[in-house]
RNA sequence: GCCGAGGUAGCUCAGUGGUAGAGCAAAGGACUGAAAAUCCUUGUGUCGAGAGUCCGAUUCUCUCCCUCGGCA
């Protein structure tokens, strides 16, 4: 039942790997490209920015090329043998996005598939995860800096007063006390008169989705015990260098988040130690419970999702979902 | 031992003679080109203990206990 050779029975898949912060997604998805021939496409909102490796949770590795089925040269980064695509694919200060990802992440997933290799979709960006998989497109506007930087200060109620104008009818329905989702929304009715309705275009074929849930004591435990491990070996050294030799503007360190937010701030002697280490813990739990709202939400729509503990957990399901699929064709 | 300031939600603290709120934490939720971002919802706890005054005390008075300063 454990066989690790391709039967002609077996039909190609893509494994998706998701899970909170510090669950253990990477090391199962590296396990699993091992045993069934397979390539990572990271999911992962921070690990695709360069420099950024320690607290973004990179696994040690590097950069190096490969010849994708059209014969072209592409970039890579191997870790354990196994090959990870989306990571190292920017410099930090590049605007990234949700649609950028899906896009190109959809032309990596063609191009691993074409060379006969298991896609394994792992990380903990939910969002970035969930649209790759069921092929969301996104409007097609591309965020308007001026346009943005124009509406930044206005209030909510000033917002939601301005998207009436444009589309009564999304108004009602986004969340009125967001600015964030205001503006966006401001940004593609501007552009195209009305938010289109979101279409699932092109989704992920036969996916078996697998999340890491591990208990929340657990869980807890683990990301107090890598934040630790980080502070030991090297993150200030990292943001540091990324500030001095890759050039990333203080403001933009901050922006990415949990450490990377708080070493700033300490690293630039704004907060003690002690604050930075109590901020950045509090912080990795929201952003954990977040994932996990995401995740059950997910779970909600789509019956399929699987909950695993282990490595053996998911070549369990691996080896029931290619042999005996349950009928879920494509219609 | 004396003087002073306190003891109220897991933490920091407001507050009132008619049995109490805020922030943070915690829990849940939202999310469609920022997502490690952004935003929403949820607060009954012997108001340190005992006694007294009062129709009624968490609020006033007294005693005690504890904490933190200062003086010895």
């Amino acid at each position: 039942m454990h066989s690790t050779i391709k039967t002609s029975q077996e039909k190609q898949c893509t494994i998706v790997v998701v899970g909170p912060t510090a669950s253990g997604k990477s090391a199962i998805a590296t396990a699993l490209a091992k045993k069934y021939n397979g390539e990572v496409l990271s999911a992962d909102s921070r690990q695709i920015y360069r420099g950024l490796d320690i607290g973004t949770g990179k696994e040690p590795g590097y950069d190096a090329t490969f010849i994708d089925a059209t014969g072209r040269t592409r970039n890579m980064y191997v870790s354990d043998n196994v090959a990870h695509h989306m990571i190292n694919i920017v410099h930090p200060t590049t605007i990234y996005s949700a649609a950028k990802f899906v896009k190109k992440a959809q032309r990596i997933h063609a191009d691993i598939c074409a060379r006969g290799k298991t896609p394994i979709i792992c990380g903990g960006t939910l969002f970035w995860a969930q649209a790759l998989v069921e092929g969301t497109v996104f409007p097609s506007v591309p965020p308007n800096p001026s346009l943005r930087a124009a509406l930044r200060d206005q209030s909510p109620a000033a917002l939601l007063q301005k998207l009436q104008e444009r589309d009564p009818a999304y108004a009602k329905i986004v969340d009125p006390r967001n600015p964030a989702r205001l503006i966006r929304a401001i940004e593609v009715a501007t552009a195209l008169g009305a938010i289109p309705r979101v279409s699932s275009v092109a989704p992920i074929k036969n996916p078996l989705i697998l999340a890491l849930s591990p208990s929340r004591d657990i869980l807890y435990t683990r990301i107090e015990k890598r934040m630790d491990h980080w502070f030991a070996t090297g993150i200030f050294d990292e943001i540091v260098h990324a500030h001095t030799a890759l050039r990333v503007p203080w403001v933009r360190l901050e922006q990415f988040g949990l450490e990377y937010k708080w070493c700033t701030r300490y690293v630039r002697g704004y907060v003690s130690f002690a604050t930075m280490r109590t901020n950045t813990l509090r912080d990795l739990k929201h952003y954990a419970k977040r994932q996990e709202t995401w995740l059950r939400r997910w779970e909600r729509s789509n019956p399929y999702i699987i909950r695993i503990h282990t490595l053996s957990d998911a070549m369990h399901h691996y080896s029931r979902h290619t042999l005996c699929r349950p009928s879920q064709k494509k219609s």
